[in-house]
DNA sequence: GTCTATATAGTGATAGAC
DNA sequence: GTCTATCACTATATAGAC
């Protein structure tokens, strides 16, 4: 099939995307013009417009994209005890998250650039990935395997401590991220055990 | 002291500080414009300027003055033994933090839009906070009560896990902060005991 | 100290030529 | 599909009257 020159709508699309999510984690949602991002992938303002109705649809797109694979990627074989699937969730977040700076940062920063129906949509998400976690937890505590008091609290802490480490983790430095992960497992089993 | 009529410096510069800390949390420092600002105020933009020399030097003060409150209030009693002196740092943070969300919201979240000279000041401020809890890890693991790996990544995760909680917790929900309190506090010292 | 008015520059989005 | 040009606003910051 035959392209119209100057037909570049599968490729210059990824490309709109790519460059916002690159330009809303460095300056902000609300900081980073339309303008901008047309620089960054060498086009002009106007024809942004016809990958994007506004600029709420792009970021909505981001964040949604983003969390559905998260979803996607997290699987949980609920065949293996509770303590190996749970070894298998701090590795499985840790890197999936180490993997995509940008758009984790935008996922947790610009939650209130949403307009309300798109922040509900992804805050639903966000919910479903927790309860994964939460159902390893619950299986486990049935199990006498664990021993937590609130499994949605310690959900919630843990998921916290271990997005923490996008944070301050720098591949070069002191410790592989193997190794982190490794000392990451250790103080969320003890947390729990 | 007779003051001039329309003098008014030192009330209104405190509640244009109020108005930038509540506005900034809500829409984020780049949507918030320094006409907002004065509508919250009750005066014109142009006022604005007699109590900061600009809008950066505004979020600048603001986030500086919340580092410092949190290092002036984190006492630390080193005669305690150190698995007591956990247990208060879990305690003080969580309700520290509890008590100011707004300025712990901007804390966290408009790091990037201070200047690079402006960020220094406040990271190194941070830092220092960090440091406090490292210094009761590392005490706890000579004395040998505490088993932790490396003190830098524990102290990282522990302030991850606390400062989460934030994001969730309301008064007036399932559980009171006190509850929510003893329950971190299980888990921090059962993650590095 | 606060006001109004303004300088200067930028914003998201659209229209129509090519 | 991309361009140029433009509309209608909004931004930060300043000047000078009161």
């Amino acid at each position: 099939m035959a392209r119209t020159a100057g037909s570049h709508s599968d490729i210059t699309g990824p490309r709109v995307r790519d460059a916002a999510l690159k330009l809303f984690a460095r300056g902000g949602f609300a900081a980073v013009s339309m303008r901008a991002i047309a620089a960054e992938v060498g086009v002009q303002a106007g024809a942004l417009y016809n990958y994007t109705p506004d600029k709420q649809s792009l970021l909505f797109d981001l964040m949604e994209g983003h969390m559905s694979d998260l979803l996607a990627a997290a699987v949980d074989d609920t065949d293996q005890p509770a303590d190996a699937r749970l070894d298998a969730f701090v590795g499985f977040h840790i890197s999936f998250h180490h993997a995509r700076p940008d758009a984790v940062f935008i996922a947790y920063m610009e939650l209130r650039n949403l307009t309300p129906e798109n922040f509900a949509r992804v805050e639903a998400l966000r919910r479903e990935y927790e309860n994964g976690l939460e159902l390893i937890l619950q299986d486990g505590v049935a199990a006498g395997v664990f021993r937590v008091e609130d499994t949605k609290i310690a959900t919630l802490a843990i998921i916290a401590m271990l997005t923490g480490v996008n944070t301050w983790f720098r591949a070069g430095g002191r410790l592989s991220l193997e190794e982190v992960t490794a000392q990451y497992r250790d103080m969320v089993r003890r947390a729990v055990t």
